[in-house]
DNA sequence: GTAATAGTGTCTTTCAGACAATATCGA
DNA sequence: TCGATATTGTCTGAAAGACACTATTAC
């Protein structure tokens, strides 16, 4: 074995990085699409606000590493759709030595004010379009970008959809999911025939709810598939 | 700040890990998607077939690990398409230590032979369906079935077969692509239409070319969208 | 001419979008 | 009754899949 063999042998001690887990959760509020972003209360960029994560713990996946700090700061936990986002690397992207943060998207139904995290930071939701990204900490503007296209485009060609809503829903609360998350209005004729005919998307659980006024709707429940066919387009 | 600030604090040593990247290379040839692999030399999985990669460097970017990476051990490198596709850490994924993996999906032009690593480990083009997961070293025979997953999804919806090709090629090259990377036949004609169609997934270039056989055929470059609207389905 | 591949046209069915019409509640 | 929301139906145009047909080369 050569020192050229660098790619297979055991990496030294300096080629040992920080690895962290950021978390880019989204909720619907109010109709809107929302983020939840802590306020750092020690250097670097303190006082900025900063998505939730932290570090990997030594013996936890890293999926698991996720949950934990969703828990810790937020006090969600099951039922919180969780996926991989990407992973940030560059350099300099934490002047504290070098971080890899492995992102991860969430998507959770409304739920009540955020928990305040173990470190006693504030955490809160924002609209999506009331955040200043030039305030950010680290690359988390970036981070939370590509959150976005990610959550966007997931809507059309997967259910994860209803990863907003509560167990049961009506069509109109997924509705109100998709014009928020998408920004655009929706027609409730078209968007009704289309999800309840998507092969897969929702199951009827045969009970009503009157709680929007008007007709009474079906409640329908997440279905089965994860990939929509036909998707649900956009226009 | 108390002990509990652990998410926020500068990481202990002991919270640092080994980082690497790993490559998933397909091209094709011969009418069939293959995947790059490397024959390892070293424990462990001594001889045993694995994805080729190497750790990150302490100045540069994951990207630029994953094309030094590349470069090395294929000698490939511009005009290669490379995305990232996920990131595997569980905690005893590597025999030696804790290792966290940013993999990403790399796609060629049908190549000249893969160049030995500067390790001087044997590199090779396997037929994707003669590939046997039970004997590839670490959790690579997952990463491959993600890293497949991804290529076939892409190609509906993206211009990304054009990335198997040359800079210019033929429709019929293009939908070898297709073929290759769905296992299913399509209709030339019909596909034919579709591709020409989609808007600016392919420009023209004005040459043909009669390397075939038959009828003379039109030569395209790849186009600027990143989009395929609408995708490519396939059916 | 034949064989082979490239490319166009045409038919049918399916589906998306626009929007009328009907259904079922509360007030 | 009206107002609101849910749900179904209907029409039209666009697109997909099947496949006949034409075009251009090599031999």
């Amino acid at each position: 074995m050569t020192p050229m063999n660098r790619a297979k042998a055991t990496p030294p001690t300096n080629l040992r990085y920080a690895v962290a887990v950021d978390l880019v959760v989204f909720t619907i509020r109010d109709r809107r699409l929302c983020l939840l972003l802590v306020e750092r209360d020690i250097p670097p960029f303190q006082g900025a606000w900063a998505l939730p994560g932290g570090f990997v713990l030594p013996d936890e996946d890293l999926r698991e590493a996720a949950y934990r700090e969703l828990a810790e700061e937020t006090g969600l936990g099951s039922g919180v759709h969780l996926e991989q986002l990407a992973t940030y690397g560059a350099p300099t992207r934490d002047p504290r030595g070098r971080t890899i943060s492995i992102a991860w998207l969430a998507l959770s139904p409304d739920a009540a004010e955020p928990v305040a995290g173990s470190d006693a930071s504030r955490a809160q939701w924002w609209p999506v379009d009331h955040i200043d990204s030039a305030t950010l900490a680290f690359d988390h503007a970036r981070i939370i970008t590509d959150g976005l296209e990610r959550a966007r485009a997931k809507l059309e060609y997967s259910p994860l959809g209803a990863a907003f809503c509560p167990p049961e829903f009506t069509v109109a609360q997924l509705r109100a999911v998709y014009e928020a998350v998408w920004g655009q209005h929706l027609d409730p004729r078209n968007f009704h025939r289309k999800v309840t005919k998507s092969p897969g998307f929702l199951t009827p659980t045969g009970a009503m709810t009157n709680a929007d006024g008007g007709r009474p709707a079906q409640l329908y429940r997440r279905g089965v598939i994860d990939v929509l066919n036909p998707p649900i387009t956009r226009s």
